[in-house]
DNA sequence: CGCAAAATGGATTGTCAAATCCAGAATTGA
DNA sequence: TCAATTCTGGATTTGACAATCCATTTTGCG
């Protein structure tokens, strides 16, 4: 899990040579900020000042860890697949009680925000697949664990009897993951998680045993 | 962006009432070549530069029918969301044979630019909402009209008895539309049409009477 | 302790794209 | 016809923002 997967550990501007704690903790702050950013205003138009300002840092501090700001939303993509991936994981979509409060889970948080700023790792998807092709691979690549952690969870669900008969775990996975991403950006879009709600309420019921 | 520019040069773009014949195919020829490097691009990459080289246009000519970008992607949403309404109401998804027709046309579509753009209205949608508010209304309001006719085509399979017992053609119709939108993202960002398809035939197999 | 590496400050520069401006040509309608 | 308007040309300006630079402080380690 913790992997090599991508070549993610090299931001430092020029070459290797690894960070101190300190380092490590202005990085950390640097990615945070600029995640949260991105996610409720948009990568384009996010500015690095911003992102230097919300994280208290200046540029030198900043281009101190990224070489530019390519490499910043690659760290946030990390950042954001990492975070997902892992909640998806520790969720239990394994019985029929944990799936529905993961989709409790989703809808609250996406009601919260009135759909703003849609998913954290599929809004940037739709903003970098046509300018960062490094990006699109990452993303990606956090669809793919994203969809194995919930196949997962619906393995368990068919093991235990509690779906439909004749469904692929395989394919229910990405069609949930599918439809989750269509229903947030409608939310996004519609400034209203009904959407999102009557997606995920639909497809538990298509799926769901009894 | 200090004000009182409404009085001398006053550009009235926006209002599309008095343009001549040559005008309204100029006008439609930059929406045309925005609309197509917006889709194949992004928003944000695509520059009035680029439009101005595509169209074949000066930037007098722009700016004497869009006052600025902002009002140039808005024109691209409104021509985006005629197209692709138009389309599915076309589309005859009233019976199992045209939804199945319309979800051949939609894979082979995306397949054909290995999924390249994404959505034509989704992917504006995913890289205006939280930058432009009129844009995200505008979609919102595209996405409904889709959703409106896909539920058209749902109600008469419905009546027709072709659907499985029990659902709701309104919710049906939200959750079609959300899961082609994240099925065409899936496949935006993974260059593979194999997500999207798996998406829709699923949701197929699942409300479509035996 | 001492000195190399790492971390920070912040002014500055360079680039590029959006938007403006001053014309002049084409068309419309009275 | 001819004058008002619509449309077009393209150089220029403006502004924002990414990225650089040099100087200084702090930290790690031998």
């Amino acid at each position: 899990m913790s992997g090599a997967e991508r070549a993610g550990g090299m931001s430092r501007a020029g070459q290797a040579g690894r960070l101190t704690a300190k380092g490590e903790r202005t990085r950390a702050r640097i990615v945070a900020a600029a995640a949260r950013l991105m996610h409720e205003g948009g990568v384009a138009e996010t500015t690095i000042e911003d992102v230097k300002a919300a994280a208290g840092v200046s540029s030198s501090q900043l281009y101190h860890y990224f070489a530019d700001k390519e490499e910043l939303v690659q760290a946030v993509i990390d950042y954001q697949a990492g975070q997902i991936v892992g909640n998806t994981k520790r969720a239990g979509l394994g019985t029929p009680a944990g799936l529905r409060a993961w989709r409790d889970l989703v809808v609250a948080q996406a009601a919260r925000a009135s759909g703003q700023g849609g998913c954290p790792l599929g809004s940037l998807g739709g903003q970098l697949a046509e300018t960062d092709p490094t990006a699109r691979g990452q993303i990606a690549g956090g669809f793919g664990r994203w969809s194995d952690a919930l196949r997962d969870g619906l393995r368990d669900l068919q093991a235990a009897g509690q779906l439909k008969p004749g469904l692929d775990p395989d394919e229910l996975a990405v069609t949930l993951l599918a439809s989750l991403q269509g229903g947030l950006l409608l939310a996004q879009v519609q400034r209203d998680a009904r959407a999102l709600e009557i997606t995920l309420d639909t497809f538990l019921s298509l799926v769901l045993a009894s």
